[in-house]
DNA sequence: CGCGGCTTTGATGTTCATCAAGTAAAGTGG
DNA sequence: CCACTTTACTTGATGAACATCAAAGCCGCG
């Protein structure tokens, strides 16, 4: 489940620098650069863990990451999973000192980790830079926000299809796709029994809404899984 | 529902100076309070509406507040319930045009509103101003989404029970309190039918977890509830 | 080749929504 | 202030949705 090695990466040109440090002028980019430490995780391999001591500000530069944390029976409770660009490190790095919430990579991932207290002084610093974290940050958790709200709202069926959909709209933007996740993690996503989520699998291939072989799925029927997904 | 006259209100002293405006200089801080306007709601009265333009930063300066959007159905779902303080602005000003969630006040309420754009010229003049913002917000929303977490994990009763304790504990810190909201809005707010929702009520009395004389709550064995909050 | 984890399906019981009917409470107009 | 209307609350009965348990097949990995 968890290799403790990580490796460096070579770091070219960060495709963050337009997303979060546009702003920073050329000396303070260097900076910024010269403490950055690129990490690549290998899928299944934690990024970090819950109640973990805060230390660096992360970004995701190339991967696929779940968001969790556990419940109080021990089981996974999954919060987000996220691309790269829209994912910008916990989501409470300012406020809390400890990690309310376990990362971990999906996909083999490349992760970009500068020091916190870097990145606040150059917030306190540039202004302008605050203005631009905070506008991508809000970005991330307002999304964060609502899929949750979007999956308290739709019953067991109306949840699969629209983590199906998210999939194939936003992750992959395909009909077809190899599904990043198990059965059991989707359940712990949509907080639903896994039996239940796979049956309702072989429900939409029974349907014509989708077909699947293992992990790939293709969407065959999009409208319809749209209909399913607006609750029913 | 809705009464459509806001009044004016005085205002002395603001008790979010320290809270999110410390890091202003003199100058600017009385740029703030020339800009900004106080509003008083009453209760039941919309503070803003779902697609509105964002053209204002908002706090809650006394009151209760509810925010919430409106489901496919045309129902309400109740994504916080927040006092002063903890609750500043909507979650997305800084990332989107207009809201994407309702806002109503529960009490009477005063909120106060500053022009948007002159809080961003402010971050971007002080950084300092932007760093203690991103916390103060970040505060915010993790409560939101770790709230919404614990809500989707737990069965009907454990969620009744949450949301009690919640009242209890982080609204009004007393054991004895009026229920700000109908149990419809209950309801709303964690994702149940409102006939299950005062089953509930009527079993936790049976149990003698709590009394109830209309919107009147008192917890009579708090540990109990802590326990079914655990789920189940 | 055998073990363990993931997947699948069926059967069963629990949990929950929905419908219906009735009561209490609260606002509304005369 | 009272009759009227509406809205909130309450409870029971029913069926639908979902969890849980169990058994079996599949697949990858050592």
């Amino acid at each position: 489940m968890q290799k403790p090695e990580k490796k460096k990466c070579t770091c070219l040109t960060c495709d963050f620098r337009e997303l979060v440090f546009a702003n920073l002028n050329s000396e303070d980019f260097d900076r910024v650069c010269n403490n950055k430490v690129e990490l690549c995780f290998s899928k299944g391999e934690m990024i970090n863990a819950e109640g973990d001591t805060v230390t660096d500000f992360k970004y995701l530069k190339s991967g696929l990451v779940k968001l969790f944390r556990l419940t109080a029976s021990g089981e996974e409770q999954i919060i987000a999973i996220t691309r790269p660009y829209e994912f910008v490190s916990n989501t409470h790095v300012f406020s809390e000192g400890k990690y309310k919430y376990s990362l971990s990579a999906l996909e083999d991932s490349v992760a970009c980790t500068i020091n916190l207290d870097l990145i606040k002084e150059l917030i306190e610093k540039n202004g302008g830079f605050g203005l631009q974290l905070i506008t991508v940050l809000s970005r991330t958790t307002e999304r964060i926000i609502s899929q949750g709200l979007d999956i308290r709202n739709r019953n067991l069926a109306g949840r699969v299809a629209y983590v199906l959909s998210y999939f194939s709209k936003e992750i992959y933007h395909s009909r077809v796709f190899d599904l990043p996740v198990s059965r059991k993690e989707i359940a712990d996503f949509i907080s639903m029994s896994t039996a239940n989520v796979i049956r309702t699998f072989s429900e939409f291939k029974r349907d014509g809404i989708i077909k699947s072989y293992g992990r790939t799925i293709e969407i065959i029927d999009p409208d319809k899984l749209e209909v399913v997904s607006k609750r029913g």
